[in-house]
DNA sequence: TGAACCCGGGG
DNA sequence: GTGTACGGGTTCA
């Protein structure tokens, strides 16, 4: 089955994890859940005596206690591996665990359940794997009958298979709310309209008015409308759900709106409603069985404007103009009644549509993302560049035996926010109008800086013979030139896969499949480009601002050279900032 | 000058 | 849910 998502529910005292999927041929692809109960949270402890932690530990009523050998920073050392019955057993022991006077340090005890299950079961997301399955016992499977998803429980293994990219259907939706005095307020104002658009041709607006429109499907009111939108999930059958600003808008709204007219939303593939998750001061909208992607965050990632307004981002990627309504004058298009509710129709769909154009366009590349990085695709859609980094070096750390570093604490976070690593090289612009420019790019500089001069917290020394290590212009920081870091060995290895994938995409005549193999690699750049970032990054649990500072640095250095060599050749350069250089071509002197 | 506060998208 | 955004701009002391 395709793995499209990941929880875990409390059944009996104990974590069961269930994996959302759908059977591999889209046609009659059934909804399916695993469930699998035979998966246990555990966390590292850096013991000071080993044998008296041990006893310590025994204590405190956790499941097991082990002797481990892993590596910090590349340096082999025994820690305690200690499990425990429920993942809510770890916040509530960790902070007596770490008050144990012969225990030095806690380590990998904030990953999330699921996410240590995607690791350590080495499962991709939005990915095929190959699960040994049998019927689930009536009384573990809660689900209702009529929703047609099979429940099943694992029995033996559980693989990632390595194949093509799933065929996957795409559902957007776009609401329109009756609110005549000021913003929409779910109290008082109605949803008037749920448009909805699906990447298979599906193209509707539920209203409640009458429309001679045939995309328009009028319901008697609000409450039907809502059961209606409901059954048409259900029967499209989603594996994603797009919406802009979706996360804050349209499903809170939803959700409300359903609330007080007591209508059961049955949107998830196991019958629940619409979950929605704390993100910081935000929400994120979720709905079990089914990936909801809010593409307004998406946009925020990949484009750079000046605002992202539905309209702007679809100007920026198709050069057309959306026909637009102001929202204070939603109202009046409504009581129209006429011509001008026509208009509203069409624009409400148009908007549903353009989310699926822009979430055809966009959506690729998160996916090749989550397909390498290993975290839920659902995750990856609202996570910044440095924590995708950061998880995709976590799953890598795992395999290498290697254990997390820890997430600062608020007094280390609010320590190194008042640094700063010093920036790239700029050069003033040469005042002007200057023809015949050439660009000199370097953005892929900081990549291949890291891996050449092994520019990791690893290799990053006090001293060390000047033979063995690299010096950084400038500060001056060291770096072991042997063994491979952690981090530059990492990169070393996206970017060869990177090479592999172009030579596969220049090899093939199948466009689809050029395609395809173009998103992957460019979502292997993007990878290994924010990787230099991210040491300078506060929030990074691989932060060292020795190591931002040395490679921006060294990165100066090759600009400076550079421009001067291209000087020789008649380049001269009018402007230069940290991804590369601008220079015209002077004919007449060389 | 730095800390405190506000804002985004959506109708 | 093994959780609590983020970065940029403006205002104010």
């Amino acid at each position: 089955m395709v793995l499209l998502d990941i929880d875990y529910v409390t059944r009996d005292d104990k974590a069961v994890i269930r994996l959302f999927g759908r059977e591999k041929t889209r046609a009659e692809g059934k909804s399916i859940i695993v469930q699998d109960n035979g998966f246990k949270p555990y966390i590292y402890v850096d013991p000071l005596n080993l044998d008296q932690c041990r006893e310590q530990l025994k204590d405190l009523g956790v499941a097991l206690v082990e002797k481990v050998k892993m590596k910090d920073l590349g340096r082999e050392k025994e820690f305690l591996k200690v499990t425990f019955n429920h993942p809510q057993d770890v916040p509530k022991l960790r902070d007596k665990i770490l008050d144990l006077s012969q225990v030095k340090d806690i380590r990998e005890h904030d990953i999330p359940f699921y996410r240590r299950y995607l690791i350590d079961k080495g499962l991709f997301p939005m990915a095929e794997v190959e699960v040994e399955v049998e019927e689930a016992s009536p009384q573990t499977c809660t689900i209702p009958q009529d929703i047609g998803t099979q429940v099943m429980d694992l029995k033996g293994e559980i693989r990632p298979i390595n194949s093509d990219f799933p065929d996957l259907k795409i559902l957007s939706l776009d609401i329109e709310v009756y609110n005549p005095d000021g913003m929409p307020n779910s109290e008082k104002d109605p949803i008037i309209m749920i448009s909805l658009s699906s990447n298979q041709g599906l193209r509707k607006v539920l209203a409640t008015a009458e429309s001679p429109l045939d995309f328009v499907e009028t319901l008697q009111d609000e409450a039907e409308m809502l059961r209606r939108f409901t059954a048409i999930v259900e029967e499209e059958d989603p594996d994603i759900l797009i919406g802009y600003n979706s996360d804050n808008f349209d499903f809170p709204y939803i959700r409300d709106r359903a609330n007080i007219l007591e209508v059961p939303l049955t949107l998830g593939t196991d019958g629940s409603g619409i979950k929605f998750m704390k993100r910081g001061f935000t929400n994120a909208a979720l709905v079990k069985g089914r990936v909801h992607v809010d593409l307004y965050l998406i946009m925020r990632r990949y484009l750079q404007l000046d605002r992202y307004t539905l309209e702007r981002v679809y100007l920026e990627l198709f050069g057309e103009e959306k026909y637009d309504i102001p929202g204070d004058e939603i109202h009046q298009y409504w009581d129209d009644c006429g011509p001008k509710l026509e208009k509203l129709c069409h624009y409400s769909l148009d908007d549903a549509v353009a989310v699926t154009e822009i979430g055809e366009k966009m959506i690729p590349l998160t996916l090749e993302l989550t397909r390498i990085v290993g975290q839920p695709f659902f995750d990856m859609a609202r996570m910044a560049t440095g924590q995708q980094v950061e998880w995709y070096l976590i799953r890598k750390a795992n395999q290498q035996k290697e254990v997390v570093p820890n997430k600062p604490s608020a007094s280390q976070y609010s320590n190194r926010r008042s640094k700063r690593a010093s920036g790239g090289y700029v050069k003033d612009p040469v005042k002007g109008l200057h023809e015949n420019i050439v660009y000199f790019d370097f953005r892929s500089l900081y990549p291949s800086i890291i891996i050449s001069k092994n520019v990791s917290p690893d290799t990053l020394v006090d001293e060390c013979k000047p033979e063995e290590c690299h010096i950084s212009p400038e500060r001056g920081y060291m770096f072991l030139k042997e063994p491979p870091g952690f981090v530059p060995s990492i990169i070393g290895n996206i970017l060869t896969e990177r090479v592999r994938l172009k030579t596969l995409m220049k090899e093939s005549e199948d466009e689809e499949e050029k395609k395809i193999l173009n998103v992957q690699q460019e979502a292997l750049k993007r990878l290994a480009n924010s990787m230099y970032g991210v040491y300078g990054y506060s929030r990074f649990r691989w932060y060292r601002l020795e190591c931002a500072d040395a490679i921006t640095a060294w990165g100066r250095d090759y600009i400076k050279k550079t421009m001067a060599k291209a000087e020789n050749f008649g380049f001269k350069p009018v402007y230069a900032d940290t991804d590369g250089f601008y220079a015209v071509y002077q004919e007449e002197d060389q």
